[in-house]
DNA sequence: TACCACATTGACATCGTTGTGTTATCCTAG
DNA sequence: CTAGGATAACACAACGATGTCAATGTGGTA
């Protein structure tokens, strides 16, 4: 490999020269000797070592991600939006799964190792503790839709304003008798989004019952009972919300498969929005949240707090959720 | 941060012992100073500095690895056995996206600049000539699912035999009137996958007429218009297969949207499996590839290369395709 | 007592890049 | 004719870790 003392000797420089010549700003060097620098380095294709800059200038231009599941589409859709605002600033993106405690651990370490120059978190399962050893250590870290302790960053949805939108919808749809399949409520995201469906329920003085509500996993996990469960009980109802957009599939399926009918003797809505939502037969009325943009903003916000700013709660106002009206819920009655 | 100079001053001694004590494996040093040594760096939390040690050492344990879409379900289960079988062996994935040559450029600078190890290269949309340009630097980099030219490392599956499973399947089921959504033919398994197709159905004495196959897009674009086709020209078929699962997904939509039952009509059979597959009304039948499988051995032949091994084409043997029989294919005429 | 073998530790150069501080050169004004 | 200022380029010391080679200390043996 070219280094930069290669071009600096062929080119009858100074490697300070050289080096101010190809990676340094706008510095005064007579015009032969830059063209003449710039020629050698591109003769010899040389490439600036990186672990020799990082050394030297404590930056690594890389920024480390936690996902807690690469397989689940929401992740998938925030990845694509890191990845492009990263880019975009010319910094890259080193990824880790949080299986475990240990991964989660390693991951820390990045900064510390200074593999990286800040880490994103978006970790639903994330436990408190690791937040606040992270944040002893006063790397610059942003949660992504989770709070984080007051003096933390984090970039977080209106979760609740879709949760609303979502049950708003059936409410106007004519539905009053609605179960509610939650997200886990060990996570932030699963809390805020089912209290957000009772308040609304609430202000329709509608209360959704023990018998209504369900925990289930972020892939599905326990809807499919939660819908035999409902069936078996003989619960009267006309619509359910969900808490992910996986639940509502397999609930839609579960429903199918145990003969009731869906949109017609039931609707369903999903919480997050993916290509898959639209081949699924009836298509998932569902919130579309802006899950690229949270990608984009969590990269802004560690490299604003990599120069300096101060760490601050964000949340992604555009493009707001939207409802999208697929085929999974019609008007209460409408149906068989 | 604390320095491997700090810890060794504090232990009083040289910055050569701390660094054979931490780092270096079985050497003879006094328990005492062992101890002494250890105790220090994990009071102080000394972490080593990865650029020092990789511009040091020319290592970085680090991977980088090129995904044409990572909201392709088909990479993220990819990423997931790569990712596991990195960690396993102390390296971290450097991810980026092929959205554009400019960043496929970027990504195969990684090497050079002493960013990565070695690089996966994910993308099957990748252009020869970005190859030829690599196995011209000489680095350690592997082909996924495309063959490379000889003397390079790739990891392929067997798409043959998975198309051929899924096909045969049909014809097991008595149809004979085969339609295939092919997967662009610009790529290597988009090509792979027509030809077995064609070959199973040939060695049954059917051929493929044009109007009988569609080139479609790995997310299923193409799909719909190609049913429309299919019943516009009242095709007599009773079956399609697919070179994607997307396409499989976008097809049923488009018949059930047409008012053509399936699989009572029409049995849809797809290639590569994934969690939402299960959840499409009918269920899909698939050919279940072992991607994960491919992610890890993509790992693992990179790290063979870098310890000096031989590159080599590998077929993923293990787990061999499956055919996931759900309700998407019927015994022609058992519908209605 | 002298010497050697071995165990333990340290001094120092090095990896490639950057930036500070300085030197060499030329020009212009007094 | 020279002081002073601008310009162009360089020397050198870091950044933190590693590994080679040399040095020190210890104990045993002839």
């Amino acid at each position: 490999m070219a280094t930069l003392k290669d071009v600096a000797r062929i080119a009858a420089v100074s490697p300070s020269t050289a080096s101010r010549i190809l990676h340094g700003g706008a510095i005064r060097v007579s015009s032969e000797t830059r063209a003449r620098v710039e020629r050698v380095a591109r003769d010899i294709a040389y490439r600036a070592n990186s672990s020799a800059r990082s050394l030297r200038t404590r930056v690594t231009r890389t920024l480390g991600i936690l996902i807690s599941d690469s397989q689940n589409p929401v992740y998938a859709q925030m990845i694509v939006g890191a990845n492009e605002a990263a880019a975009e600033h010319g910094y890259s993106l080193l990824m880790m799964s949080a299986r475990d405690d240990a991964r989660r651990a390693a991951f820390l370490e990045m900064v510390a190792e200074d593999r990286a120059d800040g880490l994103i978190l978006a970790d639903a399962g994330l436990d408190d503790v690791w937040v606040e050893r992270l944040r002893a250590t006063g790397s610059p870290f942003v949660l992504v839709n989770r709070p984080g302790p007051p003096g933390a960053a984090s970039v977080m949805m209106d979760d609740a304003r879709g949760a609303t939108m979502a049950v708003s919808h059936l409410i106007e749809q004519g539905h009053r008798d609605i179960a509610y399949l939650s997200a886990p409520l060990s996570t932030d995201v699963g809390r805020r989004r089912l209290e957000a469906t009772r308040d609304v329920l609430a202000q329709h003085h509608i209360s959704l019952s023990d018998r209504r509500w369900f925990e289930c996993g972020f892939a599905g996990e326990g809807a499919a009972a939660a819908v035999d469960r409902l069936l078996w009980h003989k619960e009267p109802i006309t619509a359910i919300a969900t808490g992910s957009i996986v639940a509502a599939m397999v609930a839609i399926k579960a429903l199918l498969q145990r003969g009731v009918s869906v949109p017609d003797q039931v609707s369903v809505v999903g919480f997050h929005d993916n290509p898959f939502a639209q081949y699924m037969t009836p298509g998932i009325t569902s919130v579309r949240m802006p899950l690229e943009e949270v990608g984009r903003l969590a990269v802004l916000s560690v490299l604003a707090l990599i120069e300096g700013a101060e760490p601050r709660p964000v949340i992604v106002a555009n493009p707001p959720p939207v409802l999208v009206v697929r085929q999974s819920v019609v008007r209460r009655g409408a149906g068989g």
